[in-house]
DNA sequence: CAGTATCCGAATGGATACTG
DNA sequence: CAGTATCCATTCGGATACTG
């Protein structure tokens, strides 16, 4: 994902597939469009098993591809807020989509077997 | 994905993705839904840029989670198929939103200025 | 706080050759 | 035809330490 010549121009999923295919950026666009606006270390709290270091690759690609904002506020120590863009709002249907889907899987797992 | 370790059981998105966040899985079964069956060739025809290898590996996991059915035809030359089960249809809700979305990024793409 | 830099082992994935 | 096996370069990603 994200490079060229690994994404059929053709194809609608692959085209939708480059911006969140991502590791971890579906459940980071995911966790913006619940609670808005998040701070770094409050996405961490969300993501405890993403380490910093992917945490931060993650946002700055989203970040490049239009989908989040990034907001740096010159105090001390520093604050940061990501929060969706318009372009990054646009994904809403796919994941809610996944979230609607995991839901239901998550229910039917409890009820029984899975599956 | 795939992996226990690196899924958060309580977040849905990550319940949906450890099916379908393999590297070409969404397109493989996006091809599925709208192909309702497929041969090995006939995949690797409509994914010109994913390897033989990879492509065996990405089906042999959707067949290992029960997402797609691969049926065997014991002739000379060998043949095979692959369509959906119906736990691999219960994604059409995601995959075809993802459709939706590639779909007008395409088509904004064309008219003028991208996002 | 919110990152970045570096090190380094682990996993990924292409190319090629082989098989029933 | 539909894979599998092997080799090997590249990338990924965790741990740790450092910075404004």
């Amino acid at each position: 994902m994200r490079k060229i010549y690994d994404c059929d121009r053709g194809c609608p999923v692959q085209n939708t597939l480059q911006f969140i295919a991502g590791k971890w950026k579906s459940v980071i666009l995911y966790h913006l469009f619940k609670a808005e606006v998040l701070r770094f270390s409050e996405l961490q709290r969300r993501l405890p098993y993403v380490s910093k270091r992917m945490l931060a690759k993650q946002l700055a690609e989203l970040e490049a591809d239009g989908l989040i904002i990034k907001r740096i506020y010159p105090v001390i120590p520093v604050k940061t807020e990501y929060r969706l863009s318009d372009f990054g709002q646009s994904f809403q249907p796919v994941i809610f989509a996944m979230e609607a889907w995991g839901e239901n899987y998550i229910k039917k797992s409890y009820q029984g077997s899975s599956r």
